[in-house]
RNA sequence: GCGCUUGUAGCUCAACCGGAUAGAGCACCAGCCUUCUAAGCUGGGGGUCGCAGGUUCGAGUCCUGCCAAGCGCGCCA
């Protein structure tokens, strides 16, 4: 009898594609009997309705086909349903407007997508449309020289929300971080700790206006001075040795800090200094990583500039585009001829000094993405970076692969409010308010749902004071009551004597006649089609439009009709309603790396 | 100046490959708790979809021009 509620394979395949089935029928018969010319390829787009007086699927085929057909869209949707053939799913079809042609469904076959739910249970929603192909998502590669800020956040809500779409539709996922530990910012990183630590031994000497300057570099000063004690201490007088004006005495910041930075080195020497740096380093990056594991935000890799630059990767992508002919010399430098691939004007690869530039490293870095064979690399970049883009295709292209297998996904930066008050950041100042603290205030499942609610190049305002406050403001906890609601009636059910018999529900499910049930049903049938949709177009936020769609029919349903009634045969299935209900809220929120709790 | 992104209700945002009467939340007004959690529900007011043209059966959505905001235009990263 456990068979009773397995969903026969006709069933499972949804609605969408039956009705396709049936309209491209009707097209191969309308073509057959001469109705229509026989080179017309029709485009069939099944939609869902809107508007339920307008039945539950519709199709514009019509409209669009009219012209090629040489008549108008009503007399063609009046052939096209003349030929459609008899279907025991389809009870009615109706010529509507300009030439809609319209679905109604029969009722007890929209039933089928609650015993379909029971059966899948987790896995319901979960496609196979990615066919297994390997996708790299990268995203946040913050810089490790200071905590995560808010800004980076919504990067990384944004980035695995993405990446978890990405699984959940059939893709192979391989989420990696691209850590920037090369390069002149963490020379400044270094050299910002040293002296702080420096201060901490006794020495006196002014903080350089272009240095980091937040508590944070002081707090890693002080632990490596418990550990190190004056190991790396060395006089103030010899450290300011003949360095230049810094800005408030009328010098350059810059200037003045690759004195220091010089300086540095030179009286650490190489061994020491690279301990330094390396403390440096670490500690930041541990901190990264503890804070977005905490933020539900896992890596299958976290990738090294700097083993970029040690393996000879740089040169030998260098060469790579040397040997393809889009290398030039000019002014001492090395150019990479970019323009004549789309970019605005030509990049320097290798500077006058014989430095690589970061861009030398970037390059190196996608040649590498490509060499691991991945089908999609999928970039996740602030807003501000936008500029960038065309350079990276053209050393894809110069690197002889299809630029197209690269797709940057852009994230505009919150914008943080206090209320009315705007907040002001910069890393360098040490002014901005971190993810962490951000997430101590709010909670993981609060920020994350806040973050990616809005279309990622949406300018967004992010309001502390807003998304702080545990009220029902915050749309989060309108889904997780919805859940929490569920478990509630469950929970009622013993209270009441009652025992849940799933069986018997099921086979009552024709019961489910109320409004407000048959509106449940059709939204829980739109998950899995949601969660392609949201997947193919990197849009998280459909994902959260639907939840709160979702709970809003339940909560609405909820205060319309008591479930727990005397009827046994109306209370099973209206608790097998709710219960798949249960299952497809705890499905997306799962997705989304947010809790459900049980109660509220 | 050039380029990219954005512009939808008082505020924050949706709108599926161009579809039928542009939708939510917050705020505001009026109601609903001896009944499964009121972090909920019901009803109401509120819109020149930045502006002006164009494309077509049909445009918030596509094209052109303008206006405004953000960002980018380094041998920085």
């Amino acid at each position: 009898m456990s068979a009773i509620f397995i969903v026969d394979i006709q069933h499972s395949k949804s609605m969408k594609q039956k009705i396709e089935g049936l309209l491209l029928h009707a097209f191969g018969a309308l073509k057959t009997s001469g109705l229509i010319d026989q080179t017309l390829e029709p485009q069939i787009v099944v939609e869902r309705t809107r508007d339920a007086s307008h039945g539950d699927f519709t199709t514009n085929v019509a409209l669009t086909l009219a012209k090629a057909a040489k008549t108008n869209p009503k007399l063609l949707a009046e052939k096209i349903i003349a030929a459609l053939p008899q279907d025991n799913i389809v009870t009615n079809v109706e010529l509507a407007g300009p030439g809609f042609i319209n679905f109604f469904v029969d009722r007890n076959s929209q039933y089928d997508i609650i015993k379909r739910i029971h059966n899948e249970g987790q896995r319901f929603g979960l496609s196979t449309i990615g066919a297994g192909k390997k996708v790299q998502v990268e995203f946040v590669s913050a810089n490790p020289t200071g905590p995560l800020h808010v800004g980076h956040g919504r990067g990384a809500a944004y980035g695995s929300a993405v990446a978890d779409l990405l699984n959940a539709v059939g893709f192979k996922v391989h989420r990696e971080y691209y850590v920037n530990d090369a390069g002149r910012q963490m020379d400044i990183l270094a050299t910002s700790i040293w002296l702080r630590y420096l201060e901490i031994c006794g020495e006196v000497l002014p903080f350089p206006s272009n240095a980091y300057r937040g508590d944070y570099i002081r707090d890693i000063a002080v632990d490596i001075h418990n550990s190190a004690s004056n190991e790396y201490r060395r006089p103030a007088e010899l450290v300011l040795e003949s360095t230049p004006p810094d800005e408030p005495e009328g010098g350059d910041k810059e200037i003045y800090i690759d004195a220091l930075i010089a300086r540095t080195k030179t009286l650490l020497g190489t061994s020491l200094y690279r301990d330094f740096f390396q403390m440096g380093i670490t500690t930041i990056l541990d901190d990264i990583r503890d804070d977005l594991k905490e933020f539900g935000v896992n890596y299958q890799q976290w990738f090294s500039e700097r083993q970029l630059m040690e393996d000879n990767s740089v040169d030998t992508a260098i060469a790579r585009l040397r040997a393809g002919g889009h290398l030039y010399e000019q002014d001492g430098a090395t150019w990479f001829a970019s323009s004549k691939l789309g970019d605005e004007k030509d990049r320097v690869v290798k500077r006058e000094n014989g430095q690589y530039t970061y861009f030398a490293s970037d390059i190196a870095y996608h040649m590498n993405k490509l060499d691991r064979g991945f089908d999609h690399i999928v970039n996740i970049w602030g807003a501000d970076h936008h500029g960038y883009i065309p350079r990276i295709k053209a050393a894809i292209t110069a690197l002889g692969a299809d630029e197209s297998k690269l797709k940057v996904l852009l994230v505009q930066f919150a914008t943080l409010y206090r209320g009315e008050e705007k907040i002001q950041m910069s890393t360098r100042s040490g002014d901005f308010v971190t993810l962490r603290q951000l997430r101590n205030e709010v909670g993981k499942d609060a920020a994350r749902f806040f973050y990616v609610m809005r279309r990622s190049e949406q300018h967004m305002d992010f309001d502390l004071k807003l998304a702080t406050s545990k009220s029902n403001e915050n749309p989060v906890f309108y889904v997780q009551y919805a859940f929490a609601r569920v478990c509630s009636v469950f929970r009622q059910l013993d209270g009441k004597g009652w025992e849940r018999n799933l069986p018997l529900g099921m086979n009552s499910l024709n019961l489910l006649t109320e409004e407000h049930e048959i509106a449940l049903i059709s939204i829980l049938a739109r998950y899995p089609e949601m969660l392609e949709r949201a997947a193919l177009q990197y849009e998280p936020h459909q994902l959260i439009q639907y939840l709160r769609e979702l709970a809003t029919a339940f909560h609405t349903y909820y205060n319309a009709h008591q479930f727990l009634v005397d009827e046994a045969q109306i209370r099973d299935a209206r608790l097998n309603l709710i219960g798949a209900t249960k299952q497809v809220l705890s499905n997306g929120l799962g997705l989304l790396n947010i809790t459900t709790p049980e109660s509220m």
